[in-house]
DNA sequence: GTCTATAAATGGATAGAC
DNA sequence: GTCTATCCATTTATAGAC
C-alpha cells in the first residue's frame, strides 16, 4: 500500500472513531490532507472500498491491542481489567470510540460487503474475550457457570452498548456495570 | 397535538426504528404522507424539534411496553423473559429496532437538547429493569450479588449492543448471551 | 395548513487535462 | 497522482401565495 493510501486510511480510521462511518466524508479527508476529493477517489474509488479497508484496519488494531495486553501480564483478571479500563479511558483521553463500535452503530446503512468484513472482526474480538474467560476459570481466577463463549458475548455486547451511555451520562453507569460484571464472575 | 402532527410523529417514530434518526428525512415523511416538506416544517420547524418529540414518544412507548408486561404476569422471571424475547422478535417480525437503541446509535450526532431528553428515557428503562431484578431477588426467584441498579445497567447495555450483532450474525449470539445472563442470576 | 419555489450546503462520484 | 470542473442527488430550511 502506498504511503498516501496508508495516510488516507489512517485519517479515515480517526474520523470513524470520532464522527462515525456515515458521517465522515471524502470532503473531510480532502480538507485535512490538503488534496482534492478526486485524488482520494483515485486511491479508494468508492467509499465502500475505503469502508472495507477500515474493517480490516480495525481487525489489525484490535489484534495489536490484545497482543499488547497479553504481553503485559499473565493474569486473566489483570488482562480483563486493563481492557475494560483502557476502553473507556481511550474515549476520555482521545475523544475516540472503539472503531468496531462505530461500525456497529451504522450497521443498518452498510453494504453487505462491509457487513461481511465486520463479521470477521467481531469474531476476533469474541475469541479474545472467550480465551481470557476460559483461561481465568481454568486457573481458578474466575468463578462462573456456563460457556465462556456465551459470557464473552454478553460482555462484548455490553461494551458496545456502553459507548452511548457514557456519551450522555458520563462514565458512572459504565463503571458500575463493569464492577457488577466482576462481582458476577468472582 | 393536532391529528396531523401526531400522524407525522408516528411515521417518524416508525422511520426512526427502521432507518435511524440521522438517516430519515423530511422528504421521507413528505413522500409517505402525501404532503410537502414545507408542510412538515409547519408542524415541526426544525428536525431537532421532531427529534425531541421522538424522545418523548419513545419514553411513552417504553412505559406502555412495561405496563403491558407487568400486567401480564406477577413473576419476575416471566417479566424478564417476556421482555428479552419480545425485544428481538420485534426486530424479526416487524423489521424494527428499539427506538431508544436507534437514538443511541446516532448519539454523537445529536444536539444537546436531544441528549438531555434521551437521558430521561434511559432512566425510565433502567428503573424498570432495576425494579424487576430487585423484586425477583427479594422473592428468591433470582440469586445474585451486588446492586440491582448495576446489574440492570449491565443488562440494558448488552441489549443495546445486541441489535448490531443480530443484524450481522443473526439471533444466535443474542440467544446465547441472554441464556448466559439467566444462568448468572439463577 | 398546505402549497410552489427556492435557497445554500453537502454527499458520492466521474471525465479528462497535466 | 493530482488537479479542475462538473454532475446529479439529497439535505435542512425559508419566503410568501393561497
Amino acid at each position: 500500500m502506498s504511503d498516501r493510501k496508508q495516510q488516507i486510511l489512517e485519517l479515515a480510521a480517526d474520523l470513524l472513531q470520532t464522527k462515525g462511518y456515515d458521517s465522515f466524508s471524502y470532503q473531510d479527508l480532502s480538507r485535512e490532507l490538503g488534496i482534492t476529493k478526486a485524488s482520494i477517489h483515485h486511491h479508494f474509488a468508492r467509499k465502500e472500498d475505503l469502508g472495507i479497508a477500515l474493517c480490516e484496519w480495525t481487525g489489525d488494531w484490535l489484534t495489536k491491542v490484545y497482543q499488547h495486553i497479553d504481553a503485559s501480564t499473565d493474569s486473566a483478571w489483570e488482562r480483563l481489567e486493563r481492557y475494560l479500563h483502557g476502553a473507556m479511558s481511550y474515549v476520555e483521553r482521545e475523544g475516540k470510540c472503539c472503531p468496531l463500535a462505530a461500525l456497529h452503530n451504522d450497521v443498518v446503512l452498510l453494504p453487505e460487503s462491509m457487513q461481511n468484513a465486520m463479521k470477521k472482526v467481531d469474531q476476533v474480538e469474541l475469541d479474545w474475550f472467550t480465551k481470557i474467560l476460559r483461561l481465568g476459570r481454568e486457573r481458578g481466577e474466575f468463578d462462573f457457570e456456563g460457556e465462556p463463549e456465551h459470557l464473552a458475548t454478553l460482555l462484548v455486547m455490553a461494551l458496545k452498548g456502553a459507548y452511548a451511555y457514557n456519551h450522555v451520562h458520563g462514565q458512572n453507569f459504565y463503571c458500575n456495570a463493569m464492577k457488577q460484571f466482576k462481582t458476577l464472575i468472582s
